[in-house]
This record gives structure tokens, C-alpha cells and sequence, in this order.
DNA sequence: ATGGTGGAGAATCCA
């Protein structure tokens, strides 16, 4: 008996059906989080993600852009969406499985959008790199999150988080240490987030730091498997409760060459 | 130093 938790962005969710049931053939998870839906609440397309085995749905969306929403097999005993920074924006939102699945205690699952934070590297320079920072000073000192970081039940961050904290997460560690997403001042900030739970930086149990691990690639380059210039900016993170729990990992790279793709691609985790 | 691509939704704004 186990547990997989799958986090993608998916930028648009409405034109990427498809990818999305066949990221969920391969993968089967129990809980899928996504992220970047671009798509109000009212026009989510419900029943195509109740035929894929999901009926139970959790939505925090706008209009044209952001947006995050979760799937699950089992139902939830709470939903809560993150406001952030006095902004509407949807990027957060949080669901908790009671105990009756194969982990045993009650899950909660954060799913994030963390802003990407614009072109340059300073916030007095760039409003959007200002937001990024405290958008995580705020969740990083969120009480709610910490409470379910270091309660009784389990707990798991997942999500495009928008930053590669360590060198291996870039494809050039030197080149990109200017670059929004890779930054000193960024990494600092999501270590403190991490610190804060704290929370176990799974994946990294299964491909160790001295090994290059990414899940994105840019559009704007013709071909992604090129020298392989990607960067890790989507993330699972555990309570430490949770943590020793995860089994087995899935980064499914080969959804980055599927037709019409996301430049993100999916991350399976297995607790249990 | 720049531009490269892609989505939303109606001109750019965002990534």
C-alpha cells in the first residue's frame, strides 16, 4: 500500500487535456497538484477531470493567468486557499486526506505557485522580484504552515516554486547566478521557507545534490534536449515525519517532448 | 546585449 502525490505546471490546463491523461497513465497517482492552470473556477473542465479518475476536485483559479488546482482519488476533510502579499492572485492551495489511505494519519498537501519573480535580479529595480521575495517571507512565516509542518498528521509542499537552490539544479551554476530563479538572495529566501517547517527535501533522496536534476526547460530554445539547459524549479518537500516514508520518484522528462508540451514537466513522488 | 517561444484573450502582459 502506498501514496503518490504528482505535482505539475501545466500552463493551461484547458488546452492540455490530453497531456494531462497521459502524464496520469504513467504515473497513476492518488493526488495530482498542478500549477499555472490559467483558468477561472466556472469554466474548469470538471467532468474531464472526473472521467480520469478524479472526483474530487479542488480549485483556486482567475482569470488568464496563475492559477493552481488539485485532483484526488479520496476525498478531503478541508480545503484552504493562501492569500498572499494583499494580492488576489491564486497560488496556493491546500487540501488534507483524513487517515483512511495507506499513510494511516490525515495528509495535508500544500500545492504553490511561487511568482517568477520577472527579468531582473532587484528589488528596487523590478516590482515582480520584490513580490517573489515576499511572497516568501510571508509563507515562510505563515503560522498554518508550520502547524501542519510539525502536527500529528503528514504534510507535503509541493509545486513550481520557481527557484533551483542548488548548483546541480541549474545546468550552469556560474552563468545562472544572476539569473532570476538561481540567485543568492532567492535561495537564501527559500531556504529559509524550508528551514521553516522544517521540510525534507525529497527528491534530492533519490538523485543526490552532486547530480545535475531539473524539471524545467524554455520554450525559447528550439530544441530542450540541447545541452540540456534546464533548471529545477519544481519541488517536494515533506515534514519530517513524512519524509523517511518516501519510496520511489518519478521526474517523467519525457513529457517535455510530447506535443503542445508545458515547459515544466511532471514530478511523481511515493510515500509509503 | 539581445532574442529566442508559448498562453491568455484581445492589447499587451506574463512566463
Amino acid at each position: 500500500m502506498s501514496l503518490t502525490v504528482c505535482t505539475w505546471n501545466i500552463n493551461s490546463v484547458r488546452i492540455r487535456l490530453d497531456i494531462v491523461r497521459a502524464a496520469l497513465e504513467r504515473l497513476r497517482p492518488d493526488v495530482l497538484c498542478l500549477q499555472e492552470t490559467k483558468c477561472q473556477d466556472d469554466k474548469f473542465p470538471l467532468n474531464a477531470i472526473r472521467d480520469l479518475g478524479f472526483p474530487h476536485i479542488a480549485l483556486n483559479g482567475q482569470k488568464g493567468w496563475h492559477g493552481v488546482a488539485t485532483f484526488s482519488k479520496r476525498p478531503f476533510a478541508r480545503i484552504e486557499k493562501g492569500a498572499f502579499c494583499g494580492k488576489g492572485d491564486a497560488r496556493h492551495i491546500a487540501v488534507t486526506l483524513d487517515g483512511a489511505h495507506a499513510l494511516g494519519k490525515p495528509l495535508t498537501i500544500h500545492n504553490f505557485y511561487v511568482p517568477a519573480g520577472g527579468d531582473i535580479p532587484d528589488p528596487e529595480l523590478n516590482p515582480k522580484f520584490a513580490h517573489k521575495l515576499a511572497f516568501l517571507d510571508e509563507v515562510t512565516a505563515w503560522p498554518a504552515l508550520k502547524a501542519d509542518a510539525a502536527g500529528d498528521g503528514h504534510a507535503i509542499v509541493v509545486g513550481d516554486l520557481n527557484i533551483a537552490p542548488l548548483e546541480t539544479d541549474v545546468w550552469n551554476h556560474k552563468q545562472l547566478l544572476t539569473v532570476v530563479s538561481h540567485t543568492p538572495v532567492e535561495v537564501e529566501r527559500l531556504g529559509a521557507f524550508q528551514a521553516s517547517g522544517p521540510w525534507v527535501d525529497v527528491m534530492r533522496r533519490f538523485v543526490p545534490p552532486q547530480e545535475k536534476l531539473f524539471t524545467w526547460w524554455s520554450y525559447r530554445s528550439p530544441d530542450y534536449t540541447a545541452n540540456d539547459r534546464g533548471r529545477r524549479l519544481d519541488h517536494v518537500w515533506a515534514s519530517e515525519s513524512l519524509a523517511p516514508s518516501a519510496s520511489a520518484m518519478t521526474v517523467l522528462k519525457d513529457a517535455r517532448g510530447w506535443d503542445k508540451p508545458s515547459d515544466h514537466v511532471p514530478v511523481a513522488m511515493t510515500f509509503g
